[in-house]
RNA sequence: GUCCCCAUCGUCUAGUCGGCCUAGGACAUCGCGCUUUCAAUGCGGUAACACGGGUUCGAAUCCCGUUGGGGACGCCA
C-alpha cells in the first residue's frame, strides 16, 4: 500500500488592506481542496513588505474569514507544530536557509546597486529585449565579495539560475514549461537581510510542509523561479493549481469604483456569508451535474474538484450575486433573520437597540412580509416603509394610490372600510376578512375595485405584500414600544378622511 | 518591446475518448399564467462556439495562423 501524505494547503495574504474577494475566492478553494480531502488548511501571512502591511489589518482578515464561515487548523492563533505563521516572526529561519544556498553556493551576493539595475533594464528595454539582471556578479571571487563587505556595500542574495527549461503540471492549466533565460537569477535576500516574497514563500512552504499551492493566476510566471529555488534546497516540490482572474464588469480587474469589493463591504451591504460563498464558489468553478447552483456549503465541498476550474478570466456579476442573495433571504424564516437584520433596523431609527421577545416576534413578520422584495438586509428598513410611513398629515398618497380612490365608487368602498373598521376594533385577521366581505355586500364591488382603495386608504400606495398579511401587523405594531409610531388601522384610515371626501 | 496564458449567449458556465450539439443550464432581459396590487413563483421566448486555414467520413471539441484580452519581465506580494 502506498502512503498518501496528508492534503496541506495554504492562504498566505499580505495585510496591506481589506479582503478583496479576489482574494476570498483563492481562500475558498483552499479551504475547498482541504475540506474535501480531509486535509488541513494554513493561514500564514506574509507581511515581509514592511512598507505596506499594517498589523490592524491582521485583525480584520481573521474576522472576515471567520465571517465567511472559513475555519483553519493552523495559524497565528493556533499552533500546528509548523509555526510561526507570521512571516515576520521567520526572519531567522530565512537566513540560517539563505546562508546554507550560500554555502553550497547555489546563491551568490550582488553588489549591484538600484540604479544600476534600472539604468540596465531601461537599455534592454530600448532594445526590445526582455528585461533581466546581467549577471554581473555572478562570477565575483571570495575576495572580491570580503572586499566589497569590509567597504561598507550591503549585497543582496541572488539564486544562481542553471541552464535548461524550467516546467511543471498545473492542476488547472495543464503543463507550462520556459526556458530559463527568461528568468533573472531572483534576489532572495534584500540587502537589509529581509527575505522576498519568492523566497520567503518557498522556505516557507517547504517547511510547513504544503502539498498543493493554489493561488491566483498572475503567480504563474513566479512558479518558475519557486522551482528553481526547491531545487536548489533538493526538496520536493508541490502541486500547483492557479486560479484565473476575477475581473469587473467592464472587464478590466476588480477594482473600488465597481463599487463593493472587500468583505467587509458585502457584509455591512448585508449579503449573507452563505450566499457570497455561493456565488464566489461558482465563479470559475462548476459543480459536475447542471442545472443546480444554488448549493449548501457541504454540497460544494463533497463536489469540488479543481479539475473543473476554468482556466479563462471570469467577471464578477453583481446582478447574480443580488440574486443569490435573495434566494437566500427567502430560504430563511424571518426569525432567523431577525437578529442580522436587528442593526439595520436599529440605525434606520425603527426599533429600539436590544429588543424585547415582542418586538422581535413582530419583526420577524415584517421580514417575512417584505423580504421577497429585498436583494440584500440593508434594503429592508426601506422597505419596511409601508409599515411605518403614513404619518405626514395628511398622510402622503403614492400616484397609484391616488388613482385608485378617484373614483366615487372606490371613495364609497374606503369609507364604508373606515366606518366598519370603527365598530370592529381592534382589528383582528378574522375581524379583516369579516369587514372586507360586508364592505363587499354594501358596495357591490369586488376584485380590484374592491382591494384596491382598501389598501390606497390603509397603506397609501397601489402595491405591497398582502392586506391580509398588513393589517395584523398594523395593529399588532401599534401596541408596541417603537421609536417610530406604526399607525393602527383606525389611525390610518382617519388620516387619511379628508382625502378621500 | 520580449515571454507566458486565455478565447462558447450581455454575464457565469456545460461541453472533458472529435459524432448523442439543429450547442444544455443559471443570472439578466422579454412575453404569458397565477394573484385584489407589487414582489415571489410557474411556463415560454430572444441570445453564443472571435476570425481564417488545415486534419478527418465528421470539429465548439485536434493542429497552425490572425485578431482580441490578461499576466509576467522589481531589493511588491
Amino acid at each position: 500500500m502506498k502512503q498518501v501524505a496528508p492534503v496541506r494547503v495554504r492562504f498566505a495574504p499580505s495585510p496591506t488592506g481589506y479582503l478583496h474577494v479576489g482574494n476570498v475566492r483563492t481562500a475558498l478553494f483552499n479551504w475547498f481542496v482541504a475540506r474535501h480531502s480531509q486535509g488541513s488548511f494554513i493561514l500564514r501571512i506574509e507581511d515581509t513588505d514592511a512598507e505596506r502591511s499594517r498589523p490592524e489589518y491582521e485583525g480584520q482578515l481573521l474576522e472576515d474569514l471567520r465571517w465567511l464561515n472559513l475555519d483553519w487548523d493552523e495559524s497565528v492563533d493556533i499552533d500546528g507544530g509548523f509555526g510561526p505563521y507570521r512571516q515576520s516572526d521567520r526572519y531567522r529561519i530565512y537566513q540560517q536557509y539563505a546562508q546554507r544556498l550560500l554555502d553550497e553556493d547555489k546563491a551568490f551576493r550582488c553588489f549591484c546597486s538600484e540604479v544600476e539595475l534600472e539604468e540596465v533594464r531601461q537599455q534592454q528595454l530600448a532594445r526590445g529585449e526582455m528585461p533581466r539582471y546581467s549577471g554581473k556578479c555572478r562570477g565575483l571571487s571570495p575576495a572580491d565579495v570580503a572586499a566589497r563587505m569590509k567597504s561598507g556595500l550591503s549585497p543582496t542574495q541572488r539564486l544562481r539560475v542553471r541552464q535548461g527549461t524550467v516546467g511543471f503540471l498545473d492542476l488547472v492549466f495543464g503543463r507550462i514549461d520556459i526556458d530559463t533565460n527568461q528568468i533573472s537569477d531572483p534576489v532572495l535576500l534584500r540587502s537589509d537581510g529581509s527575505p522576498t516574497y519568492n523566497f520567503s514563500c518557498v522556505v516557507d512552504d517547504i517547511l510547513m510542509r504544503i502539498t498543493h499551492v493554489i493561488r491566483g493566476d498572475g503567480h504563474i510566471s513566479n512558479t518558475h523561479r519557486q522551482i528553481l529555488i526547491y531545487e536548489a534546497f533538493g526538496a520536493s516540490v508541490p502541486q500547483f493549481a492557479h486560479l484565473p482572474t476575477v475581473l469587473g464588469p467592464d472587464g478590466q480587474k476588480l477594482s473600488k469604483r465597481h463599487g463593493a469589493t472587500s468583505v467587509e463591504e458585502f457584509r455591512v451591504q448585508g449579503y449573507l456569508p452563505e450566499a457570497l460563498v455561493n456565488y464566489l464558489a461558482l465563479l470559475g468553478w462548476s459543480p459536475p451535474e447542471e442545472g443546480k447552483e444554488i448549493l449548501a456549503i457541504k454540497e460544494i465541498v463533497s463536489r469540488f474538484d479543481l479539475s473543473r476550474v476554468s482556466r479563462s478570466p471570469a467577471i464578477f456579476d453583481p446582478a447574480k450575486l443580488n440574486w443569490m442573495n435573495r434566494s437566500y433571504l427567502n430560504q430563511k424564516a424571518g426569525d432567523s433573520l431577525v437578529k442580522l437584520a436587528e442593526p439595520y433596523f436599529v440605525s434606520a431609527g425603527l426599533i429600539h437597540p436590544h429588543p424585547g421577545p415582542e418586538v422581535q416576534a413582530w419583526l420577524a413578520r415584517v421580514i417575512d412580509a417584505v423580504k421577497t422584495h429585498v436583494d440584500t438586509l440593508s434594503q429592508l428598513p426601506q422597505e419596511v416603509d409601508i409599515i411605518y410611513g403614513f404619518e405626514s398629515d395628511p398622510p402622503e398618497l403614492d400616484a397609484d394610490a391616488q388613482s385608485a380612490l378617484q373614483a366615487p365608487e372606490a371613495r364609497a368602498v374606503a369609507q364604508e372600510f373606515l366606518r366598519l373598521v370603527e365598530m370592529r376594533e381592534p382589528v383582528t385577521p378574522e375581524s379583516y376578512r369579516e369587514i372586507v366581505g360586508q364592505v363587499k355586500e354594501a358596495t357591490r364591488q369586488k376584485g380590484k375595485a374592491l382591494f384596491h382603495p382598501i389598501r390606497a386608504a390603509l397603506t397609501g400606495r397601489g402595491s405591497g405584500p398582502e392586506l391580509e398579511r398588513l393589517v395584523p401587523l398594523y395593529e399588532d405594531g401599534s401596541r408596541l414600544d417603537l421609536p417610530r409610531k406604526v399607525m393602527s388601522c383606525r389611525e390610518r384610515l382617519r388620516a387619511v378622511l379628508p382625502v378621500i371626501r
